[in-house]
RNA sequence: GGUCCUGUGGCGCAACUGGAUAGCGCAUCUGACUACGAAUCAGAAGGUUACAAGUUCGAAUCUUGUCAGGAUCACCA
């Protein structure tokens, strides 16, 4: 039993046996800084079951609890606040309770019902971009991060394979091609499609502006552009299953595919199971049946199908085209209630998709749960803020974005610089070397994209290079470096016999109460993270951690210690820390270096 | 126009979901490498939490209104 549960029962006693009264509820908050104490019991929100002055009760509940707690070795009230000491020989004996618990803050039980965690899921017409890589660590970080909180995740994507977007690309290859493939070229094959993307929609802007110029309305101009009706064409010829069409269809889908691969291993992303939208798109169409005789759709006068949401505040929306064909709501329909059958274990699913597409996520959510389905309830999306530039949107056709490759590149080379610079690696081997920096400048990436809320958009300023120093990866990663330097020495030390010690009996210094603190909060910090779906918790506790550490490092002594006992409980202290770094890290997809 | 999201020192972010004197990093200024790694640490300066009312013991957090930025409201995906 965990100390505030311990304390929460005391409490309701001291105040059953003072006041003969029943507290529903007791709430704690960490002491802070500038108080004495450690844990701080609220009286405030006493007072609304019992009268009486807050300053009075909390001292009686006070006194109660040291009498009665062992941890409690004192306490102190200021206004309605009753802050508690607890003991050090509690926070040791904490101590020793996970010193050896490799998995520590990873949930035990598993619970019951899977989640499906769908990221990334990009469209095959272009390379992926720092949206699909915001996309991407979120969707990671908060799958790794259900699964230590206790949930079985099933990480997915549903790759956006056909559409009017790769028939543009097929297009202009065959057009301008030439011929080209990864291989002549060189080429990333998602680099050589997307710039045959980029072809189509010059193309198609030179042919607007003639008809413009030829005095056609603009708007025509737009939807009649020839090699816009021919790619229109070409969509209606896969799907009529046509031969040649089909087979281009592959050879580039499967070229972007290559390409991806490569970005999601630089990334360090994966996934479990894949949907493509070419076996997905026609799915949904029976739930429609469904939906009206349920009475949920109803038909139009044209044979569209829709729903009314006005009674929940929101619009009508369209189920199906009255020329019977379906649109994205009706596959997304059809492909969730599919994913449960593929996985009868998944009782929810998380979708990370960008806050742009928050109303077709409520709507779909409403949908399933006006259709029946009792998962509907656990079904979130995942909504982030865009990641835009200085200069606005980041847009593909007009080349406005910040390739994921060059990126990670960039950020690799940056952290060569530095590292250089700083020259600490000696008799590091030049792959080592490329490795380690590709190590820090992933990390700073990650790091500087994950820290921050989901919600909130971000700036992304290519000028100016993310930071190394401060509240950053590399920053986090320095500290375990550092640790991991105190332990290849303490195992020096180890040979010489002291880790024999034994015994706790002992004071602790302030620094040390303060790390052992906050690792005890690892667990609940994960738990809550996986409530939210936001790895930004995990990533500040990693860094108050570690700044805790820092601090410590610098005023105690570990290895000059001159006593035995508490020199081996403080590499034992910083070994634990080093563990919680790398696996609050782990849980954000960041890798951490023995050296740097 | 309707709906949703965001607004916190110059900049970038926190604040344990309603708690104490709003924390941290960059940038600026001052100190600390003959100390276990200075990608570090210690300190200074910098705030009417966009604005205004309200709810209560207590508001950055909840309510309402206003302002600013973004998104969305297609028989598009």
């Amino acid at each position: 039993m965990n100390l505030q549960t311990i304390l929460t029962i005391k409490v309701k006693q001291a105040i059953l046996k003072q006041f003969t009264i029943e507290l529903p509820t007791v709430e704690f908050q960490p002491t802070r800084k500038d108080f004495e104490g450690d844990i701080t019991v609220m009286v405030f929100p006493m007072l609304r079951h019992i009268k009486g002055n807050p300053v009075k009760i909390g001292e009686q509940i006070g006194a109660f609890l040291e009498q009665e707690v062992d941890a409690v070795s004192g306490f102190n009230v200021i206004q309605g606040f009753l802050n508690l000491v607890i003991s050090d020989a509690y926070y040791l004996n904490f101590f020793e309770g996970i010193k050896n618990d490799s998995n520590y803050g990873f949930a035990i039980e598993v619970k019951k019902n899977a989640v499906m965690v769908e990221y990334s899921s990009p469209n095959t017409n272009k390379p992926l971009h720092l949206g699909h890589i915001r996309n991407n660590l979120l969707g990671y970080s908060v799958a790794e991060i259900l699964k230590a909180s206790g949930r079985k995740v099933y990480k997915t994507q549903i790759i956006n394979d056909r559409g009017i977007h790769i028939c543009k690309s097929m297009l202009a290859w065959q057009r301008f091609g030439d011929g080209e493939t990864p291989e002549s070229t060189g080429l990333k094959g998602d680099k050589l499609v997307g710039n045959y993307y980029v072809a189509f929609d010059k193309a198609y802007k030179k042919q607007v502006a003639q008809k413009v110029k030829g005095g056609i309305d603009p708007k025509v101009a737009e939807k009649e552009a020839p090699i816009l009706l021919e790619a229109q064409e070409m969509l209606q010829k896969w799907e009529a299953g046509d031969k040649e069409t089909v087979a281009l269809w592959k050879t580039m889908n499967g070229w972007v595919y290559k390409g991806f691969e490569e970005t999601y291993k630089n990334l360090g992303v994966d996934f479990d199971t894949l949907y493509y939208e070419s076996d997905t798109y026609l799915l949904g169409k029976d739930v429609v049946e469904e939906g009206l005789q349920k009475d949920v759709f109803y038909r139009r006068d044209d044979g569209s199908v829709w729903i009314d949401l006005t009674d929940d505040g929101l619009d009508e929306k369209i189920i199906l085209r009255s020329d019977g064909t379906a649109v994205y709501m009706t596959q997304d329909i059809g492909t969730a209630i599919q994913r449960i059958k593929d996985r009868p274990d998944v009782g929810g699913m998380v979708y990370t998709v960008g806050n742009e597409q928050d109303y077709h996520f409520k709507v779909l959510f409403l949908i399933l749960k006006k259709l029946g389905y009792e998962w509907a309830d656990s079904l979130y999306h995942l909504s982030y803020g865009m990641v835009d530039l200085p200069s606005g949107k980041m847009k593909s056709r007009e080349g406005t974005v910040v390739d994921a490759d060059d990126l990670m590149n960039d950020m690799t080379q940056t952290a060569a610089e530095i590292s250089e610079e700083l020259g600490k690696l000696e008799g590091y081997s030049n792959t080592e070397k490329r490795d380690l920096y590709k190590m820090i400048g992933l990390g700073a990436l990650k790091y500087y994209i994950l820290k921050v809320d989901p919600k909130k958009r971000i700036l992304f300023n290519p000028e100016e290079s993310v930071d190394f120093q401060g509240n950053t990866g590399p920053f986090i990663q320095y500290t375990y470096a550092r640790i991991q330097s105190i332990l290849r020495k303490a195992e020096e030390l180890d040979s010489l016999g002291f880790q024999n010690l034994t015994g706790m009996n002992r004071s602790l210094h302030p620094k040390e109460k303060e790390l052992i603190k906050q690792l005890q909060g690892y667990p609940e910090t994960i738990q809550l993270a996986a409530e939210n779906l936001s790895p930004a918790l995990i990533a500040n506790y990693t860094y108050d951690l570690v700044k805790e550490f820092n601090s410590f490092y610098q005023q105690v002594s570990i290895l000059g210690e001159e006593d035995g006992q508490k020199k081996l409980q403080r590499v034992a202290l910083s070994r634990k820390v080093g563990q919680v770094i790398k696996s609050a890290f782990g849980l954000l997809g960041i890798e951490v270096p023995d050296r740097m």
